[in-house]
DNA sequence: ACAAAAGTGTTATGCGTACACCCATGA
DNA sequence: TCATGGGTGTACGCATAACACTTTTGT
């Protein structure tokens, strides 16, 4: 036996949770499905592997044919196969999140699919197993921020220091002290201030900061701690 | 269109990662593998998903064939899909690593596969991107025992403490102060001491204990540190 | 008696947390 | 001048980690 001949082939697909923060909460974007089946209803952003593509390449693919975004955090969640998930054919899919700058989002959406930002609290109703996927990225997104500073990849250029603390607060569902927050973070090295303040939010305002990518690079293949004591899960 | 006909179909294997403990040191369990194409060269463990079958069911399948062993602690690590990963021709593997208390196996071992251990530091070259997989298995399993205690999986009923130090050393390629170590895992209540000392071992013999179901049962969903400092990576 | 490994006691240090307090500003 | 949110100072406690020391037993 030189090929794999009788074994039973399955179609391969991807989805994408793509997570935005708008200085409110954590958001997430879906779509209208376009096609049947289960049609015109909410839905994770997808599409089937390529035979060039590594999943990799296709969730990029598909991110950027929603987005317009490219080089993007993305990650690998897991496998969704049960052989009845899809009710037209036997697919298996590959979920991957993305952390997304929604405000770069904003100049680029693409009006081709019917998308709409979901807070985390009222997502609706998807189709086949999304929302079950859905769960499954938050989890692992609270696991994965807990060890690395991640979330910043939602951040625009420049954020304040309370807008950093609402993320976590948003991603964990949480009440951080801003004031010892503030200091942790200051004492990571992992952020510079700048001279400029945003004073929208606030009467006295709250300086600007943007990331030291130096320090962020290192610490993003390490792991660090700002939050109180282990709210994941 | 209803029918998803235009897109192209992939095989879908499942390679396991399956780790074992001896008290020596961490090993994982690979076979000859018996087929073409690379037969006869070193391999994980895989097998094809069937058509009733999840990605779970089926790695579940192929490790009760290779050991024996049913109900064992499986966790999915993820999937590698590169176009060109499988020589033949287009497989996708979703890629599992199983913890097993090894003397469970030793009794029941398979000899229709050329099986055996391999200390971590010792895995020869394997097919395609096996390696690779066990380098992420490895990564995935540090990560998680980092934060839940499912080494434990890897021990047999009873043991002693300078067992699960060594294991631990062995997972993280450190040296422990045993001392400390000790203390740690006793007042997390995770363990129970039982009458009996393992006198193989040292002169003075150690105690053995044996796992408080109730806590670890609670702790594998929560998460607790034996570790010094954060020796991932 | 000695070596070797198991295990206990003790202590310095630092981190996490709580919270009092000051600061800047718009209304 | 008061309310609001931003930010600093400080103090307490507990977990960590370092390490001296005791225990047990085979040789």
């Amino acid at each position: 036996m030189t090929s794999y001949k009788t074994e039973p082939p399955v179609l391969l697909a991807v989805d994408c949770i793509i997570f935005g923060f708008d200085g409110e909460g954590l958001k997430i974007l879906l779509i209208k499905r376009g096609f049947e089946p289960e049609r015109h209803k909410w839905s994770l952003m997808g599409g089937f592997v390529q035979p060039t593509e590594s999943p990799e390449d296709s969730a990029a693919r598909i991110l950027k044919k929603l987005t317009g975004l490219t080089d993007v955090y993305m990650e690998q969640i897991a496998v969704f196969g049960k052989p009845d998930r899809d009710t037209e054919q036997r697919v298996v899919s590959v979920v991957y999140f993305a952390l997304i700058d929604i405000n770069k989002y904003e100049h680029v959406i693409s009006h081709d699919y019917r998308a709409e930002w979901f807070p985390l609290k009222e997502v609706p109703q998807l189709i086949f197993d999304h929302n079950e996927m859905v769960e499954v990225a938050k989890k692992k997104l609270k696991y994965k921020a807990a060890l690395y500073p991640i979330v910043f990849e939602l951040l625009p250029e420049k954020f304040t220091i309370p807008q950093i603390a609402l993320l976590y607060e948003s991603v964990y569902d949480i009440d951080l002290d801003r004031r010892n927050f503030s200091r942790k973070l200051l004492s990571s090295g992992l952020i510079i201030k700048l001279k400029e303040k945003d004073t929208e939010n606030s009467k006295k305002g709250a300086f600007y900061f943007k990331i030291n990518t130096e320090v962020y690079k290192e610490k993003i293949m390490s792991f660090l701690r700002f939050l109180p004591g282990w709210p994941i899960d």
